[in-house]
DNA sequence: AGATCCTATCTTGCATACAAGATGGTTGAC
DNA sequence: GTCAACCATCTTGTATGCAAGATAGGATCT
């Protein structure tokens, strides 16, 4: 998946490594990052360091005050939902779009992915859920045929990875997410646009025992970055 | 409305003369930006200059392609309906959610835009209107009740401003759009989310008369461009 | 003649040097 | 004893210098 990586910059090296270990938790909430330290833990100069941090701070990661430095930032419980109500909302649209667009090599290929979901949750196995849970979303962003729509909603999934993943370690949430994949898939394959919007939605919006479930990952992450 | 500027970093007063140019069509499609050369023209080094190329890549203006430089990229046509169609959900979004936390207060702010609007139609100024219907749009990202939502809303609404701008010049808009800002405010004081949201969207999206109104708009910038 | 390879030059990516603003501690005054 | 102001120090923002990759032009070979 990063067999490419060799020859990328290296603020592109230390962009990656910056915003996996904020979304890994190895910084605290509001905690400064100092240009020099860092420069000389990645091995790079302050130029590369400084160009991702802006990177990270355009996607919301960071904080740059002027003269003052750049500071982690973990969005509030509230931001994580607002996200949550967003993310579902442009999925939702995702799928309304695609409904009109259905092939029948799309249905399979996410026929497919829900296949692979299914093995996952019969072994158990979150890793492999997770990356074809990414599939079956990727898919449907793609199938709206908006590219800038998929590339956005893309962005937004990718913010909220940290969130997702967690969920998934809850008891029994692979399962139910499975059982929603199925109704999203069932509605395209019949064509029912709203109603695919709506098992969407559905699936991705904060609600009834997810409430609880993302308040836990939320908080584990928390614990983790304090 | 930008007298703070006083203080701000060169390279943020770059990055936005640079997008204003960008936007203005003072460069053509393609076209690659020396940096040294536009860090003599605004007298500043290289290295401001390239977190200015940065930010405006972020933002969807640039093109960077490793080691060989920034180009800039204006949208395809095709590009620019998909930001509408992707706004008009997103708009519409903010109104269904913020039909519930109508208050007065919010009423009232609303219609004084629409009557500052009203104002700038019986005058045809373009410019008054342009700023009213800002603030008429910002209210009800505000209204949301979702400020990451809002952010998102607000983000896009800026990238689109070239389009949306010269839209208005095309004979007849600003009345259309007008009218179409009252059915939004009815819709929202009577507490109906679906016909508040459905205003919103046929307000935005791309559709009927304004399919000729945006390519009109669209090629006055691909020629100032060329 | 056409194509390819080599080289000179230009441009970017990165490192470092320097200047100006922010921070914190100490000293002095009330 | 407390508050304020000043100075030393640290950190960021910017400029400049340097090295490696890209490009273009010419020379050589087929």
């Amino acid at each position: 998946m990063h067999a490419e990586n060799a020859l990328t910059s290296r603020s592109d090296l230390v962009r990656e490594k910056l915003e996996e270990m904020i979304v890994e938790g190895a910084f605290s909430q509001g905690e400064r990052l100092d240009e020099v330290k860092l420069s000389q833990r990645f091995d790079v100069s302050r130029t590369p360091l400084r160009e991702a941090f802006q990177a990270l701070a355009a996607s919301g990661l960071l904080v740059l005050e002027p003269r003052r430095g750049a500071f982690v930032r973990f969005p509030a419980l509230e931001e994580v939902f607002e996200m949550f109500e967003v993310m579902a909302e442009l999925e939702a649209f995702c799928c309304r779009l695609a409904s009109r667009r259905v092939t029948p090599a799309f249905l399979a290929d996410l026929e497919e992915t829900v296949v692979e979901c299914r093995q996952a949750v019969a072994s158990d196995d979150v890793n492999r859920y997770y990356h074809a849970n990414e599939r079956f979303h990727g898919l449907i962003y793609e199938a709206s045929g908006n590219s800038f729509l998929g590339a956005e909603a893309t962005r937004l999934h990718r913010r909220l990875k940290p969130y997702r993943r967690l969920q998934l370690n809850n008891r029994g949430r692979m399962a139910h997410s499975l059982a929603e994949h199925g109704r999203v898939v069932e509605a395209l394959t019949r064509g029912d646009a709203e109603a695919a919007a709506n098992e969407m939605r559905a699936h991705i919006a904060i609600q009834g025992g997810k409430f609880n479930d993302l308040i836990v990952s939320y908080r584990r992450t928390a614990r983790k970055a304090g």
